[in-house]
DNA sequence: AATCGGACCAACCGCCACATG
DNA sequence: CCATGTGGCGGTTGGTCCGAT
């Protein structure tokens, strides 16, 4: 017995949504909240899937969204975030208000790892990708390179202390960068397993989404089983929260 | 002016985690 | 404990825009 489909797809709308769509969508949800997304667009009067109506009010239609470029410091932000959570846009979208996973995995699925690329970094790991190659040699061409100027570009050519550092690596694991983390980032960072599985599918095996996005203290729904949470990891949530509107990590 | 190719981004798809009966 | 339903996540696709030729 397979899967039941989340919506009769024959008779749902895809694509771009409509005006009048939107206009739908919102009025529904102003006037009897989110969540029961499955049969939200039956009452709302939408020839859309659940899922889709969901996906367009988080990304898109939500009032609390922020519109525009990304600031230098959530710049900074993502990477930092991404070398100590990987693709968890979720939980990286949580520590941003006002900006949605897809804006961010977008965002950096453009840009950032673009860059990265160009400075010779492993987008996935934040390190060289020619291990044999010094990264303070790299720093060097990198900075010559630097076209655009932003936080990220603080980030990777900072410290020498810490861009240098190879001791007390975790193999695999890029919860260990030397990321010089400010603030309210500034912890030693715990050994995370999901981030030594050999493909994505183990990894998120492995993860425990829900219980650590709450455990981190970011934006989430939803209750929690707080059970298989490493106690370092626990630690580390401790010392790190959702930024408040208007809050720079500098 | 037409065409092409790359960049960007909204939306879809498939899978997984969790809740519930 | 198991089966099923639902919500949510991450990867990917496809349409649109825009600059280069």
């Amino acid at each position: 017995m397979g899967r039941s489909p989340c919506c009769e797809k024959a008779h749902t709308n895809k694509g771009a949504w409509t005006k009048e769509e939107d206009e739908k969508l919102i009025s529904y949800i102003k006037a009897h909240g989110e969540g029961c997304w499955r049969s939200l667009p039956k009452a709302a009067g939408l020839l859309r899937c659940g899922k889709s109506c969901r996906l367009r009010w988080i990304n898109y239609l939500r009032p609390d969204l922020k519109r525009g470029n990304f600031t230098a410091e959530e710049d900074d932000l993502i990477i930092k975030l991404h070398g100590l959570l990987g693709n968890k846009w979720s939980l990286i979208a949580g520590r941003l208000p006002g900006r949605t996973d897809n804006e961010i995995k977008n965002y950096w699925n453009t840009h950032i790892k673009r860059k990265l690329l160009s400075r010779g970094l492993d987008p996935k790991t934040h390190r060289p990708i020619d291990v044999d190659r010094p990264f303070t040699a790299l720093k060097q061409q990198d900075m010559s390179a630097a076209q655009d100027s932003t936080a990220s570009e603080k980030y990777f050519s900072g410290d020498e202390e810490g861009g240098s550092s190879s001791t007390g690596r975790h193999k695999g694991c890029n919860l260990d960068l030397d990321l010089n983390l400010d603030l309210d980032l500034s912890i030693s960072l715990p050994y995370h397993p999901c981030q030594e599985q050999s493909s994505p599918r183990e990894a998120k095996a492995q993860a425990t989404p829900q219980s650590l996005c709450c455990h981190l203290g970011f934006q989430t729904s939803g209750p929690c089983s707080c059970q298989n949470i490493p106690k370092s990891l626990v630690l580390f949530s401790h010392s790190i929260r959702p930024l408040e509107e208007g809050q720079h990590t500098a």
